[in-house]
DNA sequence: GATGAATGAGAGTTCATTCAT
DNA sequence: GATGAATGAACTCTCATTCAT
């Protein structure tokens, strides 16, 4: 229901168009949050009427749906990568983390991503989304986890279930980090963090 | 800016009157979050009119800086607990972690805060509010963990702050591990939050 | 639905300003149409502004609503002026018919009954209360007509069917003629009415 | 107005495209009405684009202005044919009934007429129309009446009035009547209509 | 001739805030 | 102190109309 399913004679043009709302609408929820951007501040920072943005999206709500789709594709890209990598998969993990302090401490992206769940406190389908992408994500690490190069293929289920919550917790929590402390120095947190992962990557003592 | 100056007669009923407004708000904004809660329902939850919450605070902003100011306080009990607990440090904050678990996945409570987090993006008053409550309490916590009876005496400052910027990053990160995942298994996560805690805690190998 | 539950401290102010709005509504609908009035122009006909209407009727909808109920009401003070009259029925319904003209060549009361049945015609709210309306009204018409003073006693149900439908016809009517013809005749009409009336108030020869 | 002066270099294609307009917008007007059919739509039910329509007509209200003239022409034929018919008037006139209730209780048809009627009370141009064509259509009728066949030759001009806008109200009464009782009974109708019409049609007694 | 992308004014509605009582 | 009637600006969304192609 994200997109208009209307036909553009000019497909190519249409998603151009829809890409520009999308990253006007990204930056307005950014600086004043979702319920603060008004469809007239997107409209002038996407460079189109306001009413021309319904020839793209049904509503307000299709915009931002459309953003967390679009994320959670980027997110499963980054799984794809661990993937693909070649060699020792604690290892790829452990390298990842520079990547990924950097990303959760991008503030306008939390900023957005902020957005995102406190609307989904309120709104059902944003919700849903990301649930729906978060229960994907949880697979995808856990198969990482438990695949053939998989470092903790005999542990119980359930202790995985709770080792990938509370791996998820770390990384996403840096994002609350970055809020509240603003001046988070992020080769300290690197430097913490390794251990405390590579504890969660291997079997307990 | 979150408290009326404006002079009342009794100034213990209006300390009651704003225990009520902020109450009633904590509540709605739990609900139906700050954009969604309308000042309507507030006055009707807190069992007074509108327009007398306006003697009491200036706006509505004023209000959730005052929920935020209230949270401060709390927290510096709960430190304050630790603090005040005898035996060793390593086990009273490991022991801790269940009702630390408990507090952050409180969905409602969650709600809230993420309300406030996303609030702070745009509202520089809330910003500091909580800039200035991080402060304090990484300021506790490593008062806590380079005391006396603390563990972590002898590492260096900045490992220090990105160890406690970690411990801080995965327990808020609960918070949103479950937002985005409501069948969060609590004992599964204590059983991989305990260990991984436990590293943070102590000197690395 | 169309009256808004809310309390009102104090009912006799509610009511006069819901008189006001209806007031205001049916003279900005006669002169621009359902449609095309505006609840800006209707809230400055009420003298208030536009947000307050929204106090003492859910919607727009739920204003041409209970203008609708309210002619209803009006129609039945008229039966029961009919019923309470005491003599021939036949002389009363044929004398009632001056009154029946003057009200149904009233151009503006015409105008916005055109509205409601237009609108009537895309909203079946509306649809629904004036169907019940015209229930009602041919119940009370059979029930003069065959009643204990009723001239009709004895003829059949569906040709008593036929005969009410064809004076309301004929009586409903006078209001198109009037839009179709501004300059229509009253006593011209009355002079051919009254006759054909009187046939179908009596049993066909 | 309600043709653009605008020359086109193959007339006949454009009369063709004007038809093609008039028929999607008299059907999407029955359906719809006139302010609940979109020019999006009509465009659709035409088969050409929305833009093109505007270079046939200056505006949506140039659109109906038309189909009212259509309309028009249509209910001289109507005339014609009765005033073509050999036999006695009376009897002719009595027999069209049937094909007069038939049409005036097509809740379709009925429907566009209320919409324009509706719509005379604010367009000048649309009421304009309507006058004129009911002008025109009294006086065919007048002329029936009196003319050589006329049953009512002998009676005063003003009488004559009177009865033909009762006719015309009875008639078109019935359009009110389908649209306030959907289930209305054609067939008891004609039979009340038929004894109250030819009441109308003969010298009073 | 024909398209439909694009506009922008204006629609109905909500809600934080004010103020007379 | 307390009320809630009243305001009005801002909101999302629609749609007749224009115009570059």
């Amino acid at each position: 229901m994200k997109q208009k399913t209307k036909r553009h004679t000019d497909p190519a043009l249409a998603q151009a168009r829809r890409e520009q709302v999308l990253a006007a609408a990204a930056d307005c929820f950014r600086r004043k949050g979702y319920h603060g951007a008004g469809m007239a501040e997107i409209s002038k920072t996407a460079g189109m009427s306001a009413g021309h943005i319904y020839n793209y999206f049904t509503n307000k709500e299709a915009i931002i749906e459309s953003i967390i789709e679009r994320d959670m594709e980027e997110m499963f890209s980054i799984f794809q990568e661990f993937e693909d990598m070649p060699g020792d998969l604690v290892t790829i993990l452990l390298d990842g983390l520079d990547h990924a302090v950097e990303r959760h401490t991008d503030i306008d992206q939390g900023a957005l991503n902020l957005e995102m769940l406190a609307e989904a406190a309120r709104n059902n389908k944003v919700a849903s989304l990301l649930h729906a992408t978060d229960v994907l994500a949880r697979e995808r690490m856990r198969q990482l986890l438990v695949g053939e190069r998989g470092p903790l293929k005999d542990i119980a289920d359930d202790e995985l279930t709770g080792r990938i919550d509370v791996m998820f917790a770390m990384i996403g929590g840096l994002l609350l980090r970055k809020m509240l402390n603003p001046d988070l120095d992020q080769q300290a947190v690197l430097k913490a963090l390794r251990p405390t992962m590579k504890t969660l990557l291997l079997p307990f003592a």
